[in-house]
DNA sequence: CCATTCATGTAATCGGTTACATGATTCT
DNA sequence: AGAATCATGTAACCGATTACATGAATGG
């Protein structure tokens, strides 16, 4: 099967971020940070072309809109063909992808490392992922207080954000406990 | 600086693996299964010609070894240079990467899809994370049975091995924890 | 005046997966 | 006879990043 009749995961994606409502790729650009960016993100140079070859499989479709202050912009509409993909791929059978992490890279290798700036890396890490952690806990206290118990209703919209940061915080929380063990290992050794 | 002459991640995975012993490209390529697959892995079609990367920078060697009951095979050896490159980079400043969860991005557009349906689907995730943590707790317990407490100085390879395989248990009870909650959640909801 | 934001595209390159290709030996 | 393991490579393709390219409007 030719790659022009296949939807990539990015293309399922964006069809996501269009369901909750109309934009542009330079919308869907900014979209891919908050909070898709923390599992998902892509640069507006794999956007517009993803868009356009949805567009081509009749999954989307767009109007321009033009805008005197600024310049013209195309919105894009997920069609019900769009929405129909979607919904078929979101419980279709799927791999437990295979997992990549430069810095578990190196903690394989750290017995070869001067253990103070091993130390000093981990630590930056562990500083990182409690910042993250407590940036999704800050986005998801915003988006409870905003949206109250719907946050809690699986059929809403605001229901995947909250999942989608729960397991972010889950995620960073781990790390960062993970990173806070391996820098006292190496500290202790450093001594 | 041209391609080939920078080292890339998976360079660095393979120097990591040869200086634990010396190693063919298709040791290698099974080497990247345990317990290094869990956070990289790569296949032959990479790894060798990696390898001859590698060697042309006189980061590594390799000597034919004849084999009477079997093909032959080239043995790759760690050279200093290449040692000395490795201690470098695991100390060197590293950005947190960009993470990418389908399962992650499929739950933020879930409240388009049949809850039981997705409950499933969830479900077999939780049971495939569940067992992945079983595994690494298992390969654990083997190594500090067969290491002592080795898997506790931080100068010994073991330490590696034992730091990725706590990473790795880590993450998976995570993961399998935020997908029973999802699957909750989902299972009341479709009754 | 210069930087930033809004807005949309293309081209080059790289890392990784899948498929193609070959061939010896051992086990069933 | 056929499958599995050992062993090494190349080629095609695809997904993603970085860089190239353009241009209007706003804000400091």
């Amino acid at each position: 099967m030719p790659r022009g009749q296949t939807i990539s995961t990015l293309g399922y994606a964006i069809l996501g971020l269009l369901a909750r409502g109309d934009a542009s790729g330079y919308d869907l650009t900014g979209g891919m940070k908050e909070p898709v960016g923390f599992f998902w993100n892509a640069q507006h140079s794999q956007i517009y072309p993803e868009l356009a070859r949805l567009e081509g499989l009749g999954l989307v479709a767009h109007t321009v809109v033009t805008q005197d202050d600024r310049p013209d912009k195309k919105v894009y509409t997920l069609q019900p063909a769009g929405r129909s993909a979607l919904t078929t791929w979101l419980t279709a059978p799927m791999e437990v992808p295979t997992k990549r992490d430069e810095l578990v890279l190196r903690a394989y290798s750290i017995w070869l490392a001067d253990p103070a700036a091993a130390a000093r890396l981990v630590r930056e890490h562990a500083r990182a992922h409690a910042h993250a952690r407590e940036h999704f806990e800050h986005k998801l206290k915003t988006l409870e207080a905003r949206e109250g118990k719907a946050i809690w209703q699986v059929d809403s919209p605001w229901f995947g954000a909250h999942a989608a940061l729960r397991r972010g915080i889950g995620f960073e929380r781990e790390y960062e406990t993970w990173c806070d063990w391996l820098a006292g290992c190496l500290e202790a050794s450093a001594g």
